[in-house]
DNA sequence: AGACCGACTTGTTCATACCTGT
DNA sequence: ACAGGTATGAACAAGTCGGTCT
């Protein structure tokens, strides 16, 4: 369609610097939206790969908390204590595990880095644009370094790989992953054995806190069933976070490449690093948003420091006024790239080579954007004037400029006649639709679920009309359908490499254009620009709503908000039109329908994470849980005096507040009737903890996601009391927490720290988890042990943060054939190990079990074989335990949206170990924001 | 005070692209 | 070249939380 205009070159970008305000204006931006494409996802992208999740493997709390109301914790105030005392039993056992699994991971992951970091580090995607270096920093290798330092962490891992983790698992602390019996028996995994308590802190120094054992719920064996939460527990009193579970998070955007324009994202492949700090100019600026307030982290509350910010400033100075303690610079630093740049490639650091950079994308085409003088329609705050975007209170934009969004193509009827009663039945084309998204779920869980068919069924019926003679789903018979389904996607599957590409770059230039919005003139991913297709709704858990209809979007649902001066984006469907269109810059949304599962609620498109406008609302999320740090002792203080307060409300605020705090538990909001019945903190029934005296508590329900939360923690006895007070003369379904609900809880929470929110809590002690277990477990060593440390690391948040997965099919197939595997080489060794002694006797090898004649080595070759098997062995059994350790924890969810990258990003400058190595690219492109930390950086 | 609306973040799963060892 | 696995990103569901309306 518009390929001419995809052609054109875009212009505009925005260069770091100053620019930024020059927007563009209608005229190009339809150019501009397609000339963006230079960029283009790249397919290709080696990159790196994130660690995932291998990680030794043991869970260990940590959280602070020291407030036991216990002379303990008044006593030492300790930040961020993570300590715990630990036990270490388990050590071995985690050695053990994590080392094989570690080792391979980190070995691909080298690889994959490499190219990424090499070269995109170095060179620049398009070529050669200088890269900056910032965050090569001191250690970070830049190029040359890095290049080197993966080939050795390949090898390194390979060769060692595992070992590693042996020495982390000595440093660390774990707390104790098991008590002690628990632990054996348990199968493998250690961590999943439970609950742990305390947690110790790496260095053995013990916590002050007194810990206590936990329970363990060992007995359970499987693991799947075992709650991420029960592996670690904690106990502290003093509270830290007990238990644990992963997150994880997702995010996915590319970052764009093109060279010309200065994404946010950044381009492509350039170097992150660079890029990063290029971009940062690029981008919008962060700060000044930020500069609003850390907004996110509260708005209001911000006050003062919006206040204190003049926001004009920003753009220019951005520097606000240094309203953080001792952050303040730090968080100038990171603070975002674009204000930086825009001020003008004034600031120093980066700005130099980024300046390089920008300069050379943006040079050719800047558009000038004109900030418009929007105001915001109606933000209630009217920004006068100019601010610039995203700095205004309501304001998030000055300039919008994008191309809508694009629909899924009609039905095409297949005209494969399913069976009823036995015989072929005629439908409708929209009749066979509906069954076609029936029949294709055939082989999935959701068969199993009555509602979910009984939902379709009432549907469907609603389509087939009343005399049809389709009466019951009993009788109908799917499977023609579903087979022409499975024979279609074996078709696809056997396209040769060049029809794929084909077919992809056929769908890239259908939607290219919609993959770009230009917000204050500088282009943005758009994160969700397809509307969701047609289908049977997939509610988790016991969704009343599951299976029913999702009917077909069209252009009249369809909401649009765009800049003023900007064209309004045709429909694409000829003869529809738009619901609306809005200029409303004090939301982010591109686009929304109503969500036709859930009338009043909608679906909204909004940019990808690496826009700047996310990127701020990020950081500032992390600002306010850094705020929380120095507030957090006083707050576990005034909690932990409220426990036996005689006002049942502030009892029960204090009580919710611990649990939040300790483990990581979400507010818990009320939820409707045609939701599944899930529950959170506020929500917990009577039934959903049970007590076990002197003071253990366990936890069981089904949290968000219908993902079970199982935990078993040890709790400061008035806490114990006060839930046992909670509980009495209640039934089992009344609600834990009567007098609360989350409104309240929050509200209570903001007079303790401005903007302060329950969610704050798990994004405080998964950082500050992060923080603390790398500074206290990283050694001197090779690159890959040190990333052995953060994924150590990155387990234990994620436990923190219950983040599971569901076992994945082949999970079983997988242990079985690697315990076939390890048979054989025991098997082999044992031979060789006879044959030695043969040898050493000087006698001849035995015959192989099929009688055929085996070499004949001398001693000396049979050693060493048999050290090598050995070894492989070895290598094997830490694989199968991290694996089955590993098998239900998401390690991604934390790195995406709790772990405040900079803790990251400075620990890689600190330690030398290349950014690309524990953030893949659309990592790299969310949080360019923080590339530029200083490598001093400390949550 | 609480229901409701609205916007945005968090979270799991799914389909592939990609990688590795054989 | 292939097969088995893994990592990545898309998809989209399900939370959180502020604000307004009543």
């Amino acid at each position: 369609m518009d390929s001419s205009d995809d052609d054109e070159p875009l212009v505009f970008k925005r260069s770091n610097t100053i620019c930024k305000a020059s927007t563009l204006k209608n005229q190009n931006q339809d150019n501009q939206l397609n000339n963006l494409k230079d960029k283009k996802p790249s397919s290709s992208q080696n990159s790196s790969s994130a660690p995932k999740g291998k990680t030794v493997g043991f869970p260990k709390a940590l959280l602070p908390v020291n407030l036991s109301p216990s002379s303990k914790a008044s006593a030492s105030p300790v930040k961020s204590p993570i300590e715990s005392t630990s036990i270490s039993l388990a050590a071995d056992k985690v050695k053990e595990n994590s080392s094989a699994v570690v080792k391979k991971d980190v070995a691909e992951q080298s690889t994959g880095i490499k190219t990424l970091g090499s070269d995109e580090f170095n060179n620049n995607p398009d070529g050669d644009k200088p890269l900056n270096t910032e965050f090569s920093a001191p250690g970070l290798s830049s190029k040359g370094n890095s290049v080197k330092e993966e080939q050795k962490d390949q090898s390194i891992l390979k060769s060692l790989g595992i070992d590693d983790s042996d020495s982390e698992d000595d440093n660390i602390p774990l707390s104790a992953r098991l008590p002690v019996g628990s632990r054996g028996n348990s199968s493998s995994s250690l961590s999943k054995k439970g609950p742990v308590s305390g947690t110790s802190n790496g260095t053995g120094t013990p916590s002050p806190i007194p810990t206590s054992k936990l329970s363990v719920k060992s007995e359970e064996d499987s693991d799947d069933e075992k709650p991420l939460a029960s592996k670690l527990q904690v106990k502290s009193n003093e509270g830290a976070l007990v238990s644990r579970k992963p997150c994880d998070s997702n995010d996915k955007r590319k970052p764009l490449a093109s060279p010309q324009l200065r994404q946010n994202g950044f381009a492509t492949r350039d170097n992150y690093q660079l890029k990063v700090s290029s971009s940062l100019p690029s981008k919008r600026p962060l700060d000044q948003v930020k500069s609003s307030g850390d907004q996110s982290s509260t708005k209001k509350p911000k006050v003062s420091n919006s206040a204190s910010k003049p926001i004009t400033s920003n753009k220019h100075g951005s520097l606000q006024s240094g309203v953080k303690t001792k952050d303040a610079d730090e968080e100038e630093d990171h603070l975002p790239i674009s204000q930086r740049v825009k001020k003008t490639g004034a600031l120093d650091k980066s700005s130099s080579s980024t300046k390089q950079k920008m300069v050379k994308v943006s040079s050719s085409s800047k558009k000038i954007n004109k900030n418009s003088k929007k105001v915001v329609k109606k933000s209630k705050y009217s920004v006068s004037s100019k601010v610039p975007p995203g700095s205004g209170e309501g304001q998030k934009w000055t300039t919008l400029v994008h191309k809508g969004v694009i629909f899924p193509p009609p039905y095409k009827p297949h005209g494969v006649k399913m069976l009823y009663k036995r015989q072929t039945v005629d439908l409708t084309p929209e009749q066979e639709e509906v069954a076609t998204m029936y029949a294709v779920m055939l082989d999935t869980d959701y068969m199993n679920k009555s509602i979910f068919k009984q939902n379709f069924f009432t549907d469907w019926k609603k389509i087939l009309g009343k005399n049809h003679v389709i009466q019951n789903l009993e009788d109908c018979d799917f499977t023609p359908i579903y087979e022409w389904h499975q024979k279609e996607k074996e078709k696809k599957k056997q396209m040769t490499k060049d029809e794929k590409q084909a077919l992809r770059e056929e769908t890239l230039k259908r939607e290219e254009k919609f993959m770009w919005a230009i917000v204050d003139g500088v282009k943005e991913k758009v994160g969700n620009f397809r509307v969701e297709p047609p289908s049977l709704f997939r509610g988790r858990g016991e969704h009343p709503k599951t299976g029913k209809l999702k009917k077909r979007i069209r252009p009249s649902d369809i909401t649009i908000n765009i800049g003023k001066d900007a064209p309004i984006p045709e429909c694409p469907i000829p003869g529809e039109r738009w619901k609306e269109i809005r200029h409303d810059n004090t939301v982010t949304w591109l686009a929304y329908w109503a969500d036709p599962i859930k009338p009043k609620e909608f679906k909204y498109v909004f940019l990808g994470a690496s826009s700047s406008l996310k990127g701020q609302s990020d950081k500032e999320k992390y600002e306010k849980a850094r705020m929380l740090k120095d507030y957090v002792q006083g707050i576990r203080a005034a909690y932990t005096k409220d426990f036996a307060s005689r006002d049942l409300t502030k009892q029960q605020i204090a009580v919710a507040t611990y649990l939040i705090d300790k483990l990581a538990l979400r507010a818990g909001n009320e939820k409707d009737e045609d939701e599944a019945d899930t529950v959170g903190c506020c929500t917990l029934k009577v039934e959903n903890v049970e007590l076990k005296p002197p003071n253990i508590l366990e936890f069981d329900f089904i949290g968000k996601d219908s993902i079970r939360y199982q935990n078993v923690v040890e709790v400061e006895l008035a806490v114990f009391k006060a839930i046992q007070q909670f509980q009495t003369g209640k039934k089992s379904t009344d609600d834990l927490f009567n007098m609360l609900d989350t409104s309240k809880l929050n509200a209570h929470l903001k007079e303790l720290m401005p903007g302060l929110t329950a969610k704050v809590f798990r994004t405080y002690n998964a950082s500050i988890t992060l923080d603390e277990m790398l500074s206290r477990e990283t050694k001197d060593g090779d690159v890959a042990e040190k990333i052995v440390v953060y994924q150590h690391a990155n387990k234990e948040v994620a436990i923190i943060c219950n983040h599971q997965r569901t076992v994945s099919k082949s999970h079983g197939a997988q242990m079985l054939r690697l315990n076939e595997k390890l048979e054989e080489l025991k098997g082999a060794l044992e031979e060789m190990k006879t044959d030695l002694a043969r040898a050493k006797k000087g006698k001849p090898p035995l015959q192989t079990a099929d009688g055929k004649p085996k070499r004949n080595l001398n001693p000396e070759g049979l050693e060493r074989k048999i050290a090598q098997t050995n070894l492989k062995i070895e290598k094997m059994e830490r694989l199968k335990e991290t694996k089955e350790d590993l098998k239900t924890v998401a390690l991604g969810t934390s790195k995406l949206n709790y772990l405040d990258p900079r803790i990251t990003v400075a620990w890689c400058k600190r330690h030398e170990v290349p950014i690309e190595k524990i953030f893949n690219k659309s990592l790299l492109a969310k949080f360019t924001w923080a590339m530029d930390v200083d490598p001093s950086f400390r949550f």
